[in-house]
DNA sequence: CTGACTGCAAAACTTTTGCAAGAAG
DNA sequence: CTTCTTGCAAAAGTTTTGCAGTCAG
């Protein structure tokens, strides 16, 4: 998703534009892997947008109901963010090192489908998310605690 | 999971019988789907055993370290919990009316194994929630808001 | 100007911890 | 009698809300 479109999004759900919106925006499209609104808020003040947690939870629950943003519940305690659009993945998450990567493909379109067929059960979004150790944390699990 | 068995397992562990512990144990077993701690803390009342949440909090840690229970990170906001040793399967959740279901067998045993190929990552463990309507919300859709 | 945005303080929630009293084995 | 358990109160952490001042369009 270009700058632009984003931009134009905005607009069109009334939004104004505003540092913190478009801080955001770019904070999270440069992020590889999703990020908690402590997290934003930090990334957001090494850029020079100093702003309080409160308007962060306001702007990404804007960028939320908008579409431009999605929830990702990787992990209890709090909720994740990444961009909207992405090519369908999911998440690896490191039980160790808490090391999070992306996963490409993913072959539950055809659940999904069989799913409805039986149940009648619409999906409208899924979540997976695999937990283990990555292979550093692998190797390194025979030495250390 | 037998109630034998699980008290076998309990008293390994170190655990004492009390009345929170089998309770809880018996709550979980007899729920259709995952209970958030708020949850379990009624249903426990409604059988007369009267307790504090942040007992019910410590006891449910106790089980899920000692793997009688699992966790499922099924929504946001606080973490729900079922029974350990089921047979292997993920949840549906109708994002209208909350309704939760199971649906057995997951064909994810694969991927897992393709992933670690690919990138030594050792899977323990996956969550995998489904979203969307179930049969009854997805035919009322057009009625209702 | 109008309505959206901001930030502080405070509230609402879930979850954790300290501590003293109570109970299991 | 030892150590686990319990529950209250308080703390910690995330997320939400009220309100007054600010700013974008």
């Amino acid at each position: 998703m270009k700058t632009e479109e984003i931009v134009k999004k905005i607009r069109k759900a009334g939004g104004r534009m505003t540092r913190v919106k478009l801080g955001l925006v770019e904070v999270i499209r440069n992020a590889e892997r999703p990020l908690s609104v402590k997290e934003i808020t930090l990334k957001l003040g090494k850029r020079g947008i100093v702003t309080s947690r409160t308007t962060v939870y306001r702007e990404v629950d804007f960028l939320v109901r908008n579409g431009l943003i999605v929830e990702v519940n990787l992990y209890p305690g709090e909720m994740y963010y990444e961009l909207a659009g992405l090519v369908h993945h999911h998440h690896v998450v490191c039980e160790r090192c808490g090391r999070v990567e992306r996963v490409d493909e993913c072959g539950l379109m055809r659940a999904e489908l069989e799913l409805f067929k039986r149940t009648g059960f619409k999906v409208s979004r899924h979540f997976l998310g695999f937990y283990g150790l990555c292979i550093k944390c692998n190797q390194e699990g025979s030495l250390l605690v």
